[in-house]
RNA sequence: GUACCCAUAGCUCAGCUGGAUAGAGCGUUAGAUUGCGGAUCUAGAGGCCGGAGGUUCGAAUCCUCUUGGGUACACCA
């Protein structure tokens, strides 16, 4: 069955062709623009007529009476009013609202699609290095990732998540030579500190030393070298810290609920880039100076040159994503690979594109970089430097810890079965919300204080939505037996407004999947709670003489909770039975 | 210097395949609970949509120029 928002186009269309016709006026394709009235109470739906003037040699809003005229004598489940030049359409519930709700509860998957089936999609994201735990600017990409993953998903792709540790060069051998100065043996389990936190401080341990001594990068360098060799003890060494890192690291994924599909390591790739640097080479698509550096030129697409391989042989950052991006196409032949990076990084992408496609892979083409923008605080941008950087875990703790103190000043500890749990999943809500909510590209400013808000439009208020919701259904302990659906009394506008946004929800879906965005749906999850808090202020649900009645409101809002956990689901946000 | 991105209410953000009086949240002011979780809801105040031209019946939305901010342009990652 159509969506609502079809039907009711392809009637206006219809109706248009009919007044046509009826003044002898050949049309040929009519474009139907569809838009939302300004007020519930004018419509569902506004089709503006404005197009369709110079064609008719008729007054925007006489076509539009016409075309009410028509589509009010078939019985199509609308009512239209004229409206200026526009034709506003309401929805008839009693005419559809029991198709809307039933198509969503009878539907084990509503609001997935099949646009992107047969597709196979790989997203890259995450990357972190080895020498630091995760900060804020992690986490909006650790959330973007996992979100667009899912949003694909849900609109039919065959999705591959994939993370590549940066585990190799002189970050990690600047931790490693702090801890061979200052570690004194000591271990993250000896010292009690999660591991990625534990190589960190040493890292910062490093920069401190390196400021009063200046062989301290002399010697990190020295130690990279040494570990190119294949040294077996900082080799050993090496493999020790990046164990710590990544165990923290993983535990963060964890607690945020971020998963993947596959693990790529850049010590494990960076000589395949090097390999296909030189096939390059021999196939005439770069060259090589004097002193043996090998250039690539980027004249063709306006850029300058640019080096793919030291003199020393020594590979880059640049070659190493080569050889990534090549054993990957070799592992998993995919349709379209996504890299989720930094804004910071799109002429990096511009030339490992274009690298790429010098190699001769056509693939290339399909390579696509989702770029975001910075996270920075209301004090300004995040500076190692100045110590103002917000450390992930702290950050997700401290959130946590803001909920259960809020559970507890609410007095509803007795009623949550796992404090823990749940606070950790009103902390992930918030965040995630607070992060997802604004569109990718554009840089944001994180406000601490805001996100762990409990009102306005934040993860915890569509979480509180959902419990509601739960609540009220665990309430409705009638037999159903025997009730039936009574489309008729969800007459009054907001009841009219959340059936055509519940029956507008997958297109939402498929609309950010398309755009690769989930501020589309967190906006759109936000509006329907906000419609749904209404309508459960303003109407008595459970209270009714009328059983059908109370049936009927039941299952709209046994619909509403399915359409939230669907799109909580797609932005990770956990929905609470209780909270 | 060159390229890309951004600019909407005091603050944080929607709206941008052109269409009705430009919308939310926070903050602020005033209200609402015998009815199901008030972590809620309603209403008010608050905008020359950075500026100037242009296209159009119509521009926050498209084009050009301009101003302000961000980012990139390493044999760093």
């Amino acid at each position: 069955m159509d969506s609502l928002k079809e039907m009711y186009k392809s009637a206006v269309k219809e109706s248009l062709l009919a007044v046509a016709k009826e003044n002898n006026i050949s049309v040929e394709d009519l474009n139907i623009f569809i838009e939302k009235p300004p007020k519930a109470e004018l419509g569902d739906f506004a089709f503006p007529m404005f197009s369709f003037a110079k064609v008719f040699r008729l007054s925007p809003a006489i076509i539009a009476s016409k075309v009410a005229e028509v589509i009010n004598s078939d019985n199509s489940g609308a009512i239209a009013t004229p409206a200026g030049p526009y034709v506003n359409i309401k929805i008839d519930p009693s005419q559809v609202a029991d198709g809307v709700i039933s198509r969503i509860l009878d539907n084990v998957s509503y609001g997935d699609n099949s646009i992107y089936s047969n597709r196979k999609i790989m997203v890259e994201f995450s990357c972190p290095n080895t020498n630091k735990p995760l900060h804020l600017g992690h986490l909006r990409n650790d959330c973007l990732g996992e979100s667009i993953s899912r949003i694909l998903k849900a609109n039919g792709a065959d999705v591959k998540k994939v993370n590549l540790i940066n585990d190799r060069g002189i970050h990690i051998c600047k931790s490693m030579l702090a801890y061979k100065e200052f570690g004194e043996g000591k271990t993250p389990e000896s010292e009690g500190v999660k591991g990625d936190h534990f190589v960190g401080d040493f890292y910062v341990k490093f920069a401190q030393w390196a400021k009063s001594d200046e062989s301290a990068d002399v010697r990190a360098r020295e130690m990279l070298v040494a570990w190119e060799k294949g040294d077996s003890e900082i080799y050993s060494l090496w493999e020790l810290m990046n164990k710590w890192t990544v165990d923290g690291i993983k535990e963060t994924y964890k607690k945020t609920g971020i998963s993947f599909d596959t693990y790529y390591y850049e010590s494990k790739t960076y000589d395949n880039g090097r390999n296909e640097v030189l096939k390059g080479l021999d196939a005439g698509s770069f060259y090589k100076t004097e002193d043996g550096t090998v250039w690539v030129d980027l004249e063709d697409i306006g850029l300058d040159k640019k080096v793919l391989l030291r003199g020393d042989g020594t590979t880059l950052y640049l070659t190493q994503d080569i050889g990534t991006a090549v054993a990957r196409q070799e592992d998993w032949p995919f349709d379209q690979l996504v890299y989720v990076v930094a804004s910071e990084q799109q002429y990096h992408f511009k030339v490992l594109f274009h690298v790429l496609e010098k190699l001769g892979y056509d693939w290339a083409k399909n390579l696509y970089h989702l770029s975001y923008g910075m996270v920075n605080l209301p004090e300004g941008k995040m500076k190692s430097r100045e110590g103002t950087v917000v450390d992930a875990d702290e950050l997700f703790d401290s959130l946590s810890r803001l909920a259960r103190e809020e559970i507890i000043s609410k007095g509803r500890e007795s009623e949550i079965s796992d404090l823990d749990f749940t606070s950790d999943s009103i902390a992930l809500a918030a965040l995630n919300f607070y992060l997802l909510t604004v569109s990718p590209t554009k840089d944001m400013i994180f406000n601490p204080k805001e996100s762990i808000a409990f009102n306005g439009a934040t993860g915890p208020y569509i979480q509180y939505m959902g419990a509601r919701i739960n609540s009220l259904l665990s309430k409705f302990v009638d037999q159903v037996e025997g009730l039936k659906i009574k489309p008729e009394i969800l007459s009054s506008d907001i009841e009219r407004t959340l059936v055509a946004m519940l029956d507008e929800y997958p297109e939402f879906v498929a609309e950010s999947g398309v755009q690769m965005d989930p501020s589309i749906i967190a906006n759109f999850l936000y509006d329907l709670c906000k419609s749904f808090s209404r309508f459960y202020h303003d109407i008595p649900i459970l209270v009714n003489d009328d059983r059908d009645a109370v049936f009927t409101r039941i299952m709209l809002s046994k619909a509403v909770l399915k359409v939230l956990k669907h799109g909580c689901s797609l932005l990770n946000i956990p929905i609470l039975e209780k909270m």
